[in-house]
DNA sequence: TATTTTTGACCGTCCGTTCAGTCGAAAAAA
DNA sequence: TTTTTTCGACTGAACGGACGGTCAAAAATA
């Protein structure tokens, strides 16, 4: 038998897992991801370079797995993944709910938008989200067919650029970026 | 007396500067800056590590030479810098010269959009690009102003976020994503 | 020849990753 | 109860390679 029982090893690991990946977040998206040592993020976390290691197999794994968690909490968010025709009602929610999470995850979205602009970077990721975004687009095409508007994929990919905009300018300069008022004027223009 | 003569000495430089920006550029766009070494921009530019460095004295002073540059020549394009009021013909010229940008200018805006993500590389040229944001700000506060819709400030602001996501967004995928159409429905819809 | 351009080996630094070994908590043996 | 054993968490020095930047010397030119 072993000196530890597997649950105690269990639990052990999995806050582990947890304090290192919160540690990255935090440096990586203060100082972007390239320009982040796993010296800072095991100094960050306490814990040696040896043991990060331990619980992830490369720097790049560890950003991917980090990735790859906010993304799927994203999705839980905006609650869309089980429609594919919603009403206006459900648009302005879906809207809305994006724009809570550019404030609440200011962290994870600095560290996505700093990533995805680094060609060798987004490599490791970029299946992740296209795989993410896809159903939102259809969804989006999906609605602006059915309200009638004349170009509906361009529609939806305005909408997506016009999302993708406020995230960059609101990450760029979250205390001065009027992000309310540009809400109300989205749902306003893209209804 | 010199070898050659200051005239001959003075146009080898400028054209020995404008291969070596042009190489750094295209370098810097297809592989992010950071990712991007001094050893590649020379070869690219046929050129020794050396002699790069007798023209620029660092790779930090090289991409801020060429971001300036391109700051420059866009002011240039989009025709805004002596008004400060314009009307709705000069509004939509202005959207239409921003779009025709991103496509003539590919590479400059895909690192322009690598660079503003990296928190220590921004720091670099985030005066510039403020200095250069500023005035379009105020035209555009002006012209909603005029046209009396409720907030012209987060307008503005809403507009500047569209047409960078427009650029995020186009750079990330330039084959499909439908410029020409998204155009119209801004113009549409923030005119 | 006189002068400038150009080269590329070299330097110091930093960083991701590895690994031989330490330590402590709990199980097993006494 | 006390001692011994075991196993996995944990450490940090060390490695190999890359990169920005330098400089002495070579090549090129008027």
């Amino acid at each position: 038998m072993s000196p530890r029982t597997t649950n105690q090893v269990k639990k052990i690991r999995e806050e582990r897992i947890e304090e290192i990946m919160n540690s990255a977040l935090e440096v990586f998206a203060e100082n972007g991801y390239l320009s982040s040592s796993i010296s800072k993020v095991a100094q960050h976390a306490g814990i040696s370079k040896g043991l990060l290691y331990n619980y992830f197999k490369s720097k790049d794994e560890l950003v991917k797995e980090i990735i790859v968690k906010g993304l799927n909490s994203l999705i839980k968010d905006v609650k869309l993944h089980e429609n594919i025709t919603i009403s206006e009602d459900q648009f302005v929610f879906f809207v809305h709910r994006s724009f809570k999470s550019i404030q609440s995850n200011l962290k994870f979205w600095k560290l996505y938008y700093n990533l995805i602009m680094q060609p060798p970077v987004l490599a490791l990721i970029a299946d992740d989200i296209w795989q993410y975004v896809m159903p939102f687009m259809n969804i989006l095409i999906n609605y602006y067919t059915k309200k009638g508007v004349e170009n509906p994929e361009a529609e939806a990919r305005a909408l997506i650029a016009m999302l993708d905009g406020v995230g960059l300018d609101y990450i760029s300069d979250p205390k001065n970026f009027p992000i309310n008022e540009v809400e109300k004027i989205i749902i306003k223009k893209f209804k």
